[in-house]
RNA sequence: GGGCGCAUAGCUCAGCUGGGAGAGCACCUGCCUUACAAGCAGGGGGUCAUAGGUUCGAGCCCUAUUGCGCCCACCA
């Protein structure tokens, strides 16, 4: 073959990523079309939210899609993996806000409603071409002609849709409940948008007076300033200290409010005071309690959390100060009993971590009960199946204890409830555009919800919304199911939970059949990464000085399914010369394949023992490698592909050939040439999809014309293996390992060559000279000679390397160390007896012989005999030595 | 209160259905050998957290314990 360019000494990733990328996605490679015929695959990206650039959670859980879907193009799928973006309604109104702040000291109010939409806007183009960007350096295979977003027109009439359809089903809701809301945010936020803290707070035991007695009752609270919303006090009705006050009336201190006592079994005799104050707008228990009971409702927080005009004297004050007052003034009364300090977890907003306060609000919300029941079902079954299989137990965890969901949100960045009241009568009417007129009262004026969806309302739909949902698409038709979900476990509740129920009810069947969960990536000492402790790993940078492909082989290294890993540039230095390694491999070949013709039918008639060897671990490799990606094992599948290529192909294999590459006999010399060649290009196909762009640029060179990434998944070669060539080969390979280090261990300097006499069983030395080469480059031989065991005692002052079925015999006379061979030979004598004693002991165990499957009896007797003709072998050489 | 994960070489971690303890990095020794010093060759280093149990056989299965991390829950 000939070649216009030299590889280059050093791979030099930044010169060919970004052309090798246009190439792929200008020549089409990542839609499902290149593969016209196959079956399809699917996998649609969690798209990351526009809050801001990807970091290196993000290049992990695409690395994964990436090799899923380059691994199944390559086997003839019609593989489709569809890129998108999340709009992340209350992160990025979140972020934006922050901004305009920080920049113009603007409020929200100040910037107003349009102006607000036109900026996030804005924003939401940037974020969105950055991550697109990001995505492609990463080197994703993805079809960006497919690329959506949660608020394009598309996703947005699929939001209207679905919620119309629940709406018309009643499975949607509108009521006044209790919800978190988060008081900086102004919103209310659904159970799942909740961070739970364990903090250090106070049990307030406070005495309220019993109306026509002298008497009081003490309860005890963690929130006193919710004190001036109370309606009632509860004990428990079997609580015996207490239950006779059951029915009379207590005073509610500081407001004189004139509350029941009553029995509920929600209270714990245990707990506290056995009392406890009830404020059903401002507790979710309470709440529950005043329903049982039909009791006040009295709300007295505004929606900043500060004290209403319900709150009294305390009106205005923010809920932290009114608790101060409030404390201060039930202790100048002489109503505060007792202050204990206890532990207790704190709600916190999972996006400004502001404290939540539960309050009763009216609110949309989606009836969950009947929507869970398949959606347990289908993961139950195995329909829909967990990776690792742990993962179900978060699912069912959440699935199992579900609660209606809150959708509605106080923001304005997200998809508008499409509902519309009427402005006579007060009629709701839900429809997908402002209703001509009213149903009840014919009037034409309506205002519109104010109130935006939940973030993950419309990223419940992505599987189906993302190929034309509610159209009949022909994608939706020909992708849907989706075959794979790839994302972290942190979001099981969040979204795939909420995908799993949304596409059931909606295309009445699965959204996905395998949901393969991946770990977080965490710093060097083991901390998430995080804005605060500014200890995260910027992907591109990396990609910068390392290459994408280093990047993505040290993401999937040695990682176990599921798992965290920590990342350490030490580690990806390892990937970046694993690189390099593939690409001097990919020199040495061009250099060294002059004359020969890849279509030449004949070139493997001169095949050598090596060549079959090679040929052979490469069938290994391809057999494992490819189980190991169908059962998502990437760290492994990588690992085997690793020392199959460094330790196989490149230690081994190229130093065996080269005496073959260099030699004059042309039929040999082509055979060579071939197997090098055609398992190299096998092995750049098994990489491809952990490090498509080394590969691919390579392949091209080797491969004019043809492109890597619609390349044919290797198989692995047809025909037996010839066992007997192979296992010789692996003699060879031992003997020169024991040479190496007997001349180590005797200080032998590499430049001087030493005998070599090959003592074998007679009838087979022909074989050994075979590999006189081999000796000569790799074991420092100037002479291989065969000769049989009687010569081989008149040789006086030798070394011996013992393998199976040969001695390996070094002449060494003036230059031998007598006692550190010796020490050597004993040491390894020591080593094969301790092997001889546990393989005895196991033998001679009769409850092993009878009850061990008996191939494991055979191999170890065979075991045991190899080591017995070893340590033969070794004690010969001990006795001439001495 | 319930549940999950982790504990293997100095460090970071693999280890498949139970069958002779592995990798990368670090360390020591020797080599610029005509693909690669980001390399080559050789080497040292492990009571697989602890205690029981099951088994012919346990890093792997079971029970308990310790330490670390995480998730869930209406601890007023």
């Amino acid at each position: 073959m000939r070649f216009e360019h030299e590889i280059p000494k050093v791979y030099e990733p930044k010169s060919v990523e970004e052309k090798i990328y246009s190439q792929w996605e200008e020549g089409g490679y990542f839609k499902p079309e290149a593969n016209p015929g196959g079956k399809p695959f699917t996998i649609v990206m969690p798209p990351p939210n526009i809050t801001g650039q990807l970091h290196i959670g993000h290049a992990y859980n695409n690395t994964l899609q990436d090799i899923l879907i380059r691994f199944k193009r390559m086997h003839g799928y019609k593989a489709l993996w569809l890129p998108g973006e999340d709009h992340a309604s209350i992160a990025t109104e979140v972020r934006v806000l922050d901004k305009v702040y920080r920049e113009e000291g603007l409020t929200k109010d100040q910037l107003g409603r349009e102006e607000f939409l036109r900026r996030t806007r804005e924003w939401s183009d940037f974020y969105r071409k950055t991550i697109a960007g990001q995505l492609r350096k990463l080197g994703s295979s993805c079809d960006w002609s497919r690329e959506r977003f949660t608020m394009d027109e598309g996703c947005s009439a699929a939001v209207k849709e679905a919620f119309i359809r629940l709406y018309n089903n009643g499975r949607i809701y509108r009521d006044n409940r209790i919800i978190n809301w988060c008081p900086d945010c102004r919103t209310a936020l659904s159970d799942a948008e909740v961070e739970y803290e364990e903090e250090t707070g106070h049990l307030w035991h406070i005495r309220y007076p019993i109306k026509g007695s002298s008497e009081y009752i003490t309860v005890a609270t963690t929130r006193p300033e919710t004190m001036l919303g109370d309606t009632a006090v509860a004990v428990n009705p079997d609580d015996d200290r207490f239950k006779s006050l059951i029915g009379k009336v207590a005073i509610l201190p500081l407001m004189n409010r004139e509350i029941p006592i009553i029995g509920d079994s929600y209270v714990d005799i245990e707990y506290g005071t056995g009392c406890v104050k009830i404020t059903p707008c401002h507790d979710i228990n309470d709440f529950e309690v005043g329903k049982r009971h039909n009791l006040d409702k009295v709300l007295v927080l505004d929606e900043q959390a500060n004290v209403n005009e319900n709150g009294g004297k305390y009106c205005g004050l923010n809920r932290y100060d009114a608790r101060e007052e409030i404390i201060k003034d039930l202790s100048e009364l002489g109503l505060l009993a007792k202050t204990e300090e206890i532990s207790h977890s704190i709600g916190h907003c999972y996006r400004c971590n502001e404290d939540i306060e539960p309050i009763t609000s009216l609110q949309w919300f989606v009836s969950m009960q009947e929507l869970a029941e398949p959606a347990l079902e289908v993961v139950y079954s195995g329909q829909v199946t967990f990776v690792p299989d742990r993962f179900k137990k978060i699912y069912f965890q959440w699935m199992e204890n579900i609660r209606d969901w809150c959708i509605s949100r106080q923001l304005w960045w997200g998809h508008r409830i499409p509902a519309y009241y009427c402005e006579s009568c007060g009629e709701t009417v839900v429809a997908a555009e402002d209703p001509a007129s009213c149903p009840k009262c014919g009037s034409d004026k309506f205002i519109q919800d104010e109130d935006v969806l939940d973030t993950w309302f419309s990223s419940a739909l992505w599987p189906f919304s993302t190929l034309g949902w509610p159209e009949a698409t022909q994608d939706l038709a020909e992708f849907y199911p989706n075959d794979v979900l790839v994302t972290a476990q942190d979001i099981i509740f969040f979204w795939v939970a909420r995908m799993i129920f949304s596409g059931l009810e909606y295309m009445g069947e699965i959204p996905f059949s395998d949901v393969f969960i991946n770990g977080i990536v965490r710093d060097e000492l083991g901390r998430k990464m995080s804005k605060s402790l500014d200890n995260g790993v910027d992907p591109l940078e990396l990609i910068e000085l390392y290459g994408a492909d280093a990047v993505r082989c040290t993401l999937v290294t040695g990682v176990g399914a599921g798992n965290d890993q920590r990342w350490q540039d030490t580690k990806v230095q390892a990937s970046r010369n694993f690189c390099n390694k593939i690409n001097n491999a990919a020199r040495f070949i061009q250099m060294n394949l002059d004359g020969y013709d890849p279509g030449d039918a004949n070139a493997s008639e001169s095949m050598d023992s090596v060549d079959i060897w090679i040929r052979s671990k490469l069938n290994d490799t391809i057999s494992e490698v490819t189980a190991n990606i169908e059962k998502y094992e990437f760290g492994l599948a990588l690992g085997k592909l690793y020392s199959f290529v460094w330790n196989d192909f490149c230690d081994w294999y190229i130093e065996f050939v080269k005496p073959r590459l260099f030699s004059d006999d042309k039929a040999e010399k082509k055979a060579a040439q071939h197997t090098l060649y055609t398992a190299f290009m096998s092995i750049l196909k098994l990489l491809h999809p952990f490090m498509p762009y080394i590969t691919e640029s390579i392949y091209q060179i080797f491969a004019p014309g043809q492109m890597l990434i619609v390349a044919k998944w290797p198989e692995p070669s047809a025909g037996p293996a010839d066992h007997g060539i192979v296992d010789e080969v692996e003699e060879i390979i031992e003997a020169i390992r024991g040479i190496r280090n007997t001349r180590t261990n005797m200080n032998i300097p590499p430049s001087t060559k030493a005998k070599l006499y090959i003592a074998a069983a007679s009838g087979s030395s022909d074989k050994y000279l075979a590999y006189e080469n081999a000796f000569k480059r790799l074991a420092g031989a100037s002479e291989v000679l065969s000769i049989d065991a009687g010569e081989a005692e008149k040789l006086g002052n030798s070394s011996k390397v013992t393998t199976l079925n040969a001695v390996y015999i070094l002449p060494l006379d003036s230059l031998i160390d007598k006692q550190a061979e010796l020490s050597r030979l004993n040491k390894e004598k020591d080593k094969i007896q301790k092997d001889i004693e546990r393989s005895k002991s196991k033998l001679e165990n009769s409850d092993f012989i009878k009850k061990a499957p008996e191939n494991i009896v055979s191999q170890e007797r065979s075991l045991l005999h190899d080591f017995e003709a070893l340590l033969d072998g070794i004690e010969q050489s001990i006795n001439e030595l001495s």
